[in-house]
DNA sequence: ATCTAGATCAAGGGTATTTCTTGATGTAGT
DNA sequence: ACTACATCAAGAAATACCCTTGATCTAGAT
């Protein structure tokens, strides 16, 4: 890939750290050195259950899920991942144990990848990258905290309009199948939520 | 995967190798034992360029492509991959260089696919398979150089009459695009060339 | 100069695939 | 028996993908 592109791809990972904590360019070297641009399309795997998953993604454009598929074969979707978000299945990165969860595409989808000793070897080298992803880590374990707490208090209804208010770009961009699935609700009651909605507003 | 499937899928690959040489059912378990079969979805990756290629790949069933994109965002299939062809960027995989090639999917398509020390280790323990994969190398050898030699020297319509000759169940199963591609030519001109075909056969 | 082989751009139509909605019916918990 | 949801089936609607055609352009061969 050429150089250009590379940098064009990269610029979005450093406003998002810069706008953390202000990086030298040093350290922005260092992101150039270990990160790397990769596109995936519309329903390829970025990790699938059974591996270990060894990267931690960036999205650049388009859009990711991760979810664990149940003994029924019912997907339960965990997370979105897009533009300037990060989607990892962090258990399995650090303990290097096989992971349950899947990572797919739901749109063609660009992504910058660091991999396990990469990540590593940056902490060593600018240890300002342990400060940040400790920041990164504990904004996730928030959100994650959130979203379970809401799971078990909240009806199907009041998890949708949490959901669109927190995610109205979303909530147009993906289909409503995956958007139930999010909630955790079959996309029939999910429709059926919407007319009821759009009647009495 | 289930025994007997996996069974299913090595059929085709143990006929194609007995059609060249006879192998002993001690070979065919070492191929069983080798080979994976694995799944991919229409539009995705195989093979992306960037990585280095560690693994050939055999066409149970579906088509693939191989490709190259250049820096105007052109895409020039090198070749097509449907049942029972073999196709892989041999020379990132013998070099274990980056490869420049994508290969993906035209349709849902099983493969099986062999990696890099497995092979070797087929090779050494049982040396029919040097001569197998020399044939195989001959073969691809031949037919490049044949593909090289008509583009350089034929007309678009002259090529797209060989493609016919050559692959005519391709013809009618693949996209126009992706024949356009494959001959060189917009799919436009594609469209014209047959549109004059069928006024005057 | 102009003829040929082919490209590019724009628009329209067709078809297949995906997604959404609705009705009918079922079920577990309060 | 009422609420909050699931399941199954079948259409309808929306997209995406593919093909064709017309208009205009270009480089090289004659």
């Amino acid at each position: 890939m050429r150089k250009d592109l590379i940098d064009a791809y990269l610029a979005p990972l450093y406003s998002y750290f810069n706008g953390l904590i202000p990086l030298s360019s040093q350290e922005q070297e260092l992101i150039a050195e270990k990160f790397r641009p990769r596109l995936y399309r519309k329903r390829q795997y970025i990790h699938q259950e059974g591996d270990v998953c060894t990267q931690l993604n960036f999205v650049i454009r388009g859009c990711l899920r991760m979810y664990k598929v149940d003994e029924k074969g019912n997907t339960h979707i965990i997370q979105f991942g897009s533009e300037n978000k990060w989607i990892n299945d962090l258990g399995s990165f650090h303990s290097k144990r096989i992971s349950e969860l899947n990572i797919d595409a739901l749109e063609d989808t660009m992504v910058l990848q660091v991999g396990y000793d990469d990540l590593i070897s940056m902490y060593v080298q600018a240890p300002k990258f342990d400060r940040i992803f400790r920041v990164l880590t504990e904004n996730s374990y928030i959100a994650v905290q959130k979203r379970l707490l809401q799971n078990i208090s909240s009806t199907a209804e009041q998890r949708y309009h949490y959901f669109l208010e927190t995610y109205p770009e979303l909530s147009y961009r993906l289909p409503q199948t995956q958007i139930a699935s999010f909630l955790g609700i079959t996309p029939e009651f999910l429709s059926r939520l919407r007319s009821q909605q759009s009647k009495k507003p």
